[in-house]
DNA sequence: AAGTCATTAAGGGTAAACCCCCAATTTTCA
DNA sequence: TGAAAATTGGGGGTTTACCCTTAATGACTT
């Protein structure tokens, strides 16, 4: 008999985890192998247990605190060639799908999805090496493919490093004055970058910017 | 022996529901005897079945499409005296929580707990009718007993309807102008509407506003 | 009947945001 | 290595946001 499909489960959602790990239990392909609560216990996990092929597949959350599942994934692939990760949110966001196929993702599942459509992901994953629906397909994976960018890129090919701090700051309210006072540069430097941001990501003004950050990820709603 | 409790489930993410059926499935306490996808759908499930004491613990998630959680609990706890409602939400946030207690929920659990902690908490709702934890203290559900909010007050208490029209044209990146043709007032009386949102809210400028409209789900995320 | 609050509206002032222009340096990447 | 992008900074302009004040009307409450 061929072996079963050794699954991690990373999700900082104790129900999900669990109830996956029950649903599970009696499969006769997948074993679930590990669990982790975020980002950082997955790769501390792999740097104590990897051996050749402990893990064939794992179901990374994506949101979640202590790094989230597009870092670890696109830590997680460059450090094990073999294994395949397939991004599991409760998000049907389409810059949230591309960040994570960008990241090395080999697949993406919505959390309202059918159990069934989770087995055959995973099943798709190890087949084909990779995880095909309407939310991710097959031309998309071309495209990344051709565009040799099945590797980690991040959403930073919109906001740079720089600009994407000058969000975090005119999201907390910040005036360019004081933005320029806490990054030790000039205020007109800062409305340089905002008035960047601004064209780049095609929004008016400082409202759209909010918006933006948080559709994109780039701050926590807390 | 003495009866299992009955609980529905409610929660537009099938993983979450089917993995708490499997969780549940040989509980010595717990049944699940309904299992519904959103706020909608629960209160027809209840429409075509409710015979005395067929549900006992409603376990409902916030964030669904197709009616919240927020409106079915408010809807369900008015027509059906008995029922009690537990929240389940991946957000710690307590403006969520007090929304929550106001519409009659009993109690208010996170996705991130563990599987235990609902348990206990179903048992605690059957006890003594609500559920305690440092998220909900006794204080806040006396509060509410006394002040006689354990009933639907929306969160309309801070801003009002015309406020929360100003708040979401703002979030649409318009400005003052620009919203007073679309409101037909005069841009003084819009430009008196936001400061006084200002005011109320304690922010800053419309940063703050769109922030305040995200956390307290004045706007929908899209 | 008095008080509170929502809604409407206005005057006037300062600061910030927004929108062009330009340009030097460094970093990054093909 | 050479081009592109990021980072920095500035001049100068218009518009909007922000902050203060006042005030009339109507609706709801005690």
């Amino acid at each position: 008999m061929i072996d079963k499909i050794k699954v991690a489960l990373v999700d900082d959602q104790t129900i999900i985890r669990k109830g996956l790990i029950k649903l599970f239990e009696n499969h006769p392909h997948i074993k679930v192998v590990c669990e982790a609560n975020n980002g950082k216990e997955i790769i501390e996990w792999f740097e104590q247990n990897f051996e050749n092929n402990l893990v064939d597949i794992v179901l990374m959350d994506i949101q979640m605190p202590n790094m989230d599942g597009w870092e670890a994934t696109e830590i997680l692939v460059k450090k094990y060639d073999n294994l395949k990760i397939i991004g599991l949110s409760s998000y049907d966001n389409e810059a949230f799908i591309d960040r994570f196929i960008r990241c090395g993702g080999r697949g993406y599942l919505l959390k309202v999805q059918e159990v069934d459509e989770i087995v055959s992901a995973i099943e798709q994953v190890v087949e084909i090496g990779y995880y095909l629906s309407e939310r991710v397909p097959l031309s998309k994976i071309h495209e990344l493919i051709i565009n040799n960018e099945f590797s980690p890129t991040f959403n930073t090919q919109v906001l740079s490093a720089q600009e994407i701090k000058v969000v975090r700051l005119i999201c907390e309210e910040k005036t360019s004055q004081e933005i320029a006072d806490l990054l030790f540069i000039s205020k007109k430097t800062v409305e340089s970058h905002r008035d960047r941001i601004l064209q780049k990501i095609k929004a008016r003004n400082m409202i759209g910017i909010a918006m933006y950050a948080i559709k994109h990820n780039i701050i926590d709603l807390k």
